[in-house]
DNA sequence: ATAGATTTGTCCGTATGTATG
DNA sequence: GCATACATACGGACAAATCTA
C-alpha cells in the first residue's frame, strides 16, 4: 500500500478511536512528517484525504481541526452498490431477482451515448427488500459487448463485485441524478402503492476506466424511507 | 490569482470552446509543464481541480481524457446559494420574503449542536418562484451571535452575498442530507397542493471556516421539479 | 513475447508566501 | 514584530501503467 494511504488510514482510526478527539488540533504537519518519518507532501496528501471525508477541517495559520461529522453520515456518495453499504451497515437484506433478459438498447441511451444501436443490453431488474418491505426496485442495463452476461448467483449477490473481481473491470466514475417520479405499475406492485404515489429514482451512467460507458442503472426508492447525506464544500 | 488556478481557467476554457475536443488526450504533464512555463507539480494540481470538476478522467501510462460530462450538469452540489445558481443560468427569479424575526433556538439544533440554549436566532422564510410559479420555499436559522441582523434588502437578494462581501465572514462547509417528507400548511399555501403530497427538503447546517456553526437552512422543494446532479467516482 | 519510450503516480527536499495568534 | 502553521511552487528521482516498434 501507499505511505500517504497508510497514514491516512491510521489518522482515520485514532480519529474514530478518539486519540485525536474531535474540536482539537491534529499534530501539525511538521509534526507529522517526524511521527511517520516521510516528507511533508506525503503528510499532505493524507490529510487532503481526511478532509475529502469530513474528518478535519484545514485552517491556514492555525492546524487541522478534527470534526465528528464523518461518523454520522451514511455515504450515498461516491459509487457504492447496495451490497456494499448494507454490509456496512450491518442490514440484513434479501434480493429478489425478478428479470434478467437481453434486449435492444433502450432509446434514451443511444439519445445520450453514442453506440452502435444494433448492440444488445441486459435488462436486470432486482427487488430489495429489509424485514420484508420492499426499499428498492434496481433497473439495470448493461452493455454485453462488455458484460456478456450476468449469472443468476452473481445478480443476487453483488454485480460489482462479479464486475471487479471475477471480470477484472474497473469501474471509474458515474454521472449520477435523481428526482421524484409518479410510480409505475411495477413500484405499485411491489412497494404497494398508488399511480397517484411518487417515488424517488436515481440515475446513473457508470463508466469505466477507460471512460467506455458500460451501464445505466436506476434505483427507484420509496419515497419514506429515501435519505441523501454528503458534506458540501464552498 | 494562483498560478494553478490560472491554468485550471484556462485549461477549463480550451475545453468548453472545444480547442481540445471530448475524447481526446490533453497536451501530457510534461508539455503542459512547457507550454505554462511552471513545474510539474503545478500542472497537476490544476489537472486534479479538473478532474474533480468532471472535465477530464485520469489514467497512468496513457494520459488525460477530456470528457464532454461537466457541460450537462447542473452543479447544486457544493455549496451555492440559489441566487448564485440562478445567475448562472440566467433565470429570471423572484423572491419573497414572507418571515424576519427573532426566534429562540429550535430544539432540534440544540440536540446537534452544543450552544446556549437562551441564545436567538433569526428565522427568515423566503419563497422563490420562476415564471409565477412557487419552486422553493427556503426557511434559514440564522445564529445572531454571528449575524445579529438581516437587513431586508439582503433577504430579498442573497443572504450569503451579505454574509461575506458586507460582513467578511467566510463560510466553509455544510452538512447536508435530504429526503421527502409530508408538505406542511405552509406548503401546501405556496405550492398548491395537498395535505396528502409530498415535497423534497434540502436541509443543511453550515459551518464558517473556524467551524463554528451559524445557520440551518431547509430548503423545499416541489416534487415535479427537484432534481439534483453530481459526478461519482470510485 | 519483449524492450524501450512515454505518461501518470508517488515521494523527497527545499524555498517562499500567507494567515493566525 | 515574531513564531507557528498551512499553502504554493520548484526540481529531481523512481515506480507503475500503457503503447509501440
Amino acid at each position: 500500500m501507499k505511505k500517504f494511504e497508510r497514514i491516512y488510514q491510521d489518522l482515520e482510526s485514532k480519529i474514530k478511536s478518539g486519540v485525536y478527539p474531535t474540536s482539537t488540533l491534529l499534530p501539525s504537519e511538521n509534526e507529522l512528517t517526524k511521527i511517520y518519518d516521510v516528507s511533508r507532501g506525503t503528510i499532505r496528501q493524507s490529510l487532503n484525504m481526511l478532509e475529502t471525508h469530513g474528518y478535519i477541517n484545514k485552517q491556514q495559520g492555525k492546524g487541522n481541526i478534527v470534526l465528528n461529522h464523518a461518523a454520522y453520515t451514511f455515504p450515498i456518495s461516491g459509487i457504492k452498490s447496495y451490497k456494499e453499504i448494507a454490509d456496512e451497515h450491518q442490514l440484513n437484506v434479501e434480493t429478489k431477482v425478478i428479470l434478467n433478459k437481453k434486449i435492444k438498447v433502450p432509446s434514451f441511451i443511444l439519445d445520450v451515448i453514442d453506440i452502435d444501436p444494433d448492440e444488445e443490453f441486459i435488462h436486470l431488474i432486482r427487488v430489495r427488500s429489509i424485514n420484508d418491505m420492499t426499499q428498492i426496485i434496481d433497473h439495470d442495463l448493461i452493455r454485453t459487448s462488455v458484460i456478456p452476461e450476468i449469472p443468476d448467483e452473481a445478480a443476487h449477490n453483488s454485480i460489482y463485485e462479479y464486475f471487479e473481481d471475477e471480470l477484472g473491470l474497473s469501474i471509474s466514475y458515474a454521472h449520477k441524478e435523481f428526482y421524484a417520479e409518479k410510480a409505475t405499475e411495477l413500484d405499485q406492485k411491489y412497494f404497494d402503492i398508488t399511480p397517484k404515489d411518487f417515488i424517488i429514482t436515481v440515475n446513473s451512467f457508470v463508466y469505466l476506466n477507460d471512460t467506455t460507458f458500460f451501464q445505466y442503472t436506476a434505483s427507484r426508492h420509496r419515497l419514506e424511507t429515501f435519505k441523501f447525506q454528503e458534506i458540501a464544500r464552498r
